[in-house]
DNA sequence: TGCGGACAACTTGCATGGAAGATGAGCGGA
DNA sequence: TCCGCTCATCTTCCATGCAAGTTGTCCGCA
């Protein structure tokens, strides 16, 4: 892995775990330290960050951490929605999506169970994201990239703080799953909007 | 304008210009020079551009312009579609918008007939931008500024290859214009689609 | 006490250079 | 003729260092 790749990924990771916490100030000289790396790989790092709307980044001063806000929060549940409808209508135009999503929930299920919630986490996120990529637009699965950070910014202490939260999470992951192997149209999107609704709720919650 | 920002720009004129063309090589070092600065700074817009889809970076070998494919056209189509059919529908039940759009509509007709083309890729640009800005939803903003360099990539050739394309644009846009000055979601949907799909249609014509 | 200026300690901006990977030309041998 | 090897030349990667902007502190003065 390249010196910037290794560097964003160690700041993701913390932005994410909470370290790196809203309001924070990031300096560049810092996280090259504790890297074992000089500042320009860690600068295009922070560069990226910034694109992604984690980081703001003063001249001269540092990288600020941007705290995540309730209009933030609506912002990504609209747009996942919008990308996500079109996606699971695609889908379960088809139908072929919808066994390998059933057993992604089952997966799902079996994290729970053995208390692996950052595990749990990533897998939320992947059935997401499958239903995205399924419909062969790049494009779109970029754009669909922007809006997945936030709620993982939030999700992880969310989840749990949120008591029945994650076994709720799954039946609504199920009833997606159920109607794209059905060829339902109209429930998957009934379905995903529901999820969506509900998971802004939660996340409004947990800030 | 930082070096950066300098460099990105000059990159990107050269992208829609057609001086740098799909399958070209860029290496840093030639930017640089000819922009006076150091290679740091064009890196960092080369990074910017990879991220944004125009280049691809080749470690040790430099970046390779891409060219646009008829897949990229119709991903960014449906995209925009996604998007901007929201965008309207929202705009057309307030029909706050609507007014300040035909003015929109009236300033194109008039750089046409004064011949300016690039003047006239810009203000199309900025009439669909200004209707997605409407929805005050600054990620979704963000996530359309992803599917908006596409056409302005091949659009500048293409208006003027494509005779009577540009009228054409500017009736569509007149009509998603009074459909949301007459707060008439259904129709500024329609009109938006149907936008749309010439626009692809004259796009996959002009590559 | 409250205000203003100097300064020290921080920060990043970006130019530079050595190291090293990628490529293609040209040569030697089968 | 054709294959494979060597090597010169291209490229980026990223460590380093200097210049310069920003901030907070501390001191002197009213």
């Amino acid at each position: 892995m390249s010196a910037p790749e290794r560097a964003y990924a160690h700041i993701r990771e913390r932005l994410f775990d909470g370290t790196y916490a809203g309001g924070m100030m990031l300096s560049e000289g810092e996280i090259a330290e504790s890297l074992a790396m000089s500042r320009t790989p860690v600068h295009e790092a922070l560069l990226r960050c910034e694109f992604e709307g984690h980081v703001r980044l003063y001249p001269k001063r540092g990288a600020l951490v941007l705290p995540v806000s309730a209009k933030e929060i609506q912002e990504v549940l609209v747009t996942r929605g919008l990308i996500e409808v079109y996606a699971v209508e695609q889908a379960g135009a088809s139908g072929a999506l919808g066994p390998g999503l059933l057993e992604m929930v089952d997966a799902q299920a079996a994290l729970l169970a053995e208390g692996e919630d950052d595990k749990f986490s990533a897998a939320d996120d992947d059935f997401h994201r499958r239903i995205v990529v399924a419909t062969g637009n790049s494009l779109l699965t970029k754009a669909y990239a922007l809006a997945r950070d936030v709620p993982l910014r939030v999700g992880n202490s969310n989840l749990r703080n949120d008591p029945g939260r994650a076994e709720q999470v799954i039946a609504e992951h199920r009833a997606i799953a159920q109607a794209i192997a059905d060829r339902d149209p109209a429930a998957a999107r009934a379905a995903v909007e529901a999820h969506l609704d509900h998971a802004m709720q939660s996340l409004l919650r947990a800030i």
